[in-house]
DNA sequence: GAAGCGTGGTG
DNA sequence: TCACCAAGCTT
């Protein structure tokens, strides 16, 4: 986490791990990796069954796979420590351009900039006047002038980074932002423009009744046959994994499909012998 | 660029 | 109850 001691492995499965995942829900289960896996050769060396049951409730457990090749790809090309270079940062599985440079900054103290949903945020109601960002993803203009307010000093630039993200998440805040205690409001576009609401909003996704619920029900079935199962015994049958994939009212063909799909993005395997489905 | 990907808390 | 949302990444 951000204090004093954290290794770099340790930031890096942080920020993984807050990928679309509250920080309270994130600390508990980051506690435990750490202990289990210190390092990244532990997490390399783990079998990934076991990584996905630590994973726990933390969702997208794709990001759980994607660590563990993350791990090993820093042992085996990067001598087991984390790169510092921003570039081979963001080659790694499971790190995008918010994981790359929140650890350039955090752990590195780099001067660069970190565009998080919540600095996105800000930065479109101060200098855009505009409610939210209008793209999905941070444009080059938009990096641009994030980097133009930047301080000089990397260490003073993670402190500036953590501080907008921070305030991004308690202050000016997507659904009810505290406007009148904010303390930049006399200078916010957004503000003198009399908060206009953002005309087109991103479209929420789905999950009731859909293909990612029914997965999430398999792998739960799982998480839960492997943490009472005695070793190499663990696992259940495709009967019961179709059963717990096949949500109410659901479409013919779901169960299979989001079976399917989980082999496919190898977050479960099959057995054809023994017709068993387990954690990989 | 858009769609797909989990889970639990909240207003 | 239910839509919305949370330190995004990959295809």
């Amino acid at each position: 986490m951000r204090a004093d001691g954290v290794t770099p492995w340790g930031t890096l499965v942080f920020e993984v791990m807050s990928q679309q995942t509250p920080l309270v829900r994130v600390a508990p289960v980051w506690l435990r990796w750490m202990r289990l896996w210190p390092a990244p050769a532990d997490l390399a060396d783990a079998p990934t069954a076991d990584v996905l049951v630590e994973w726990s409730t933390l969702g997208y457990p794709s990001r759980a796979l994607r660590l563990q090749q993350c791990a090993t790809r820093i042992r085996d090309a990067h001598g087991g420590a984390v790169p510092t270079d921003h570039a081979q940062l963001l080659d790694l599985p499971g790190v995008g351009g918010y994981t790359a440079a929140a650890l350039a900054s955090f752990q590195f103290h780099q001067r660069i900039a970190v565009l998080d949903v919540n600095i996105r945020r800000v930065a479109s109601r101060v200098f855009d006047g505009i409610e939210l960002p209008a793209s999905s993803a941070p444009t080059k203009a938009e990096r641009e002038r994030a980097e133009a307010v930047l301080p000089e000093d990397g260490h003073e630039c993670a402190a500036w980074n953590l501080a907008l993200m921070e305030f991004g998440a308690l202050v000016c805040t997507q659904r009810s932002p505290d406007c009148p205690a904010c303390p930049i409001r006399e200078r916010c576009r957004w503000a003198g423009r009399g908060y206009p609401r953002a005309a087109k909003r991103p479209r929420t996704q789905q999950w009731r009744g859909t293909d990612r619920q029914a997965r999430g029900r398999v792998l739960a079935a799982l998480r839960a046959a492997h943490s009472t199962a005695p070793r190499g015994r663990a696992g259940i049958s495709r009967a019961e994994a179709l059963r717990a994939a096949t949500l109410p009212g659901a479409e013919e063909g779901q169960a299979q499909r989001a079976l399917a799909s989980l082999i496919a993005d190898r977050l479960v395997a099959y057995d054809e012998a023994s017709s068993r489905i387990t954690l990989p």
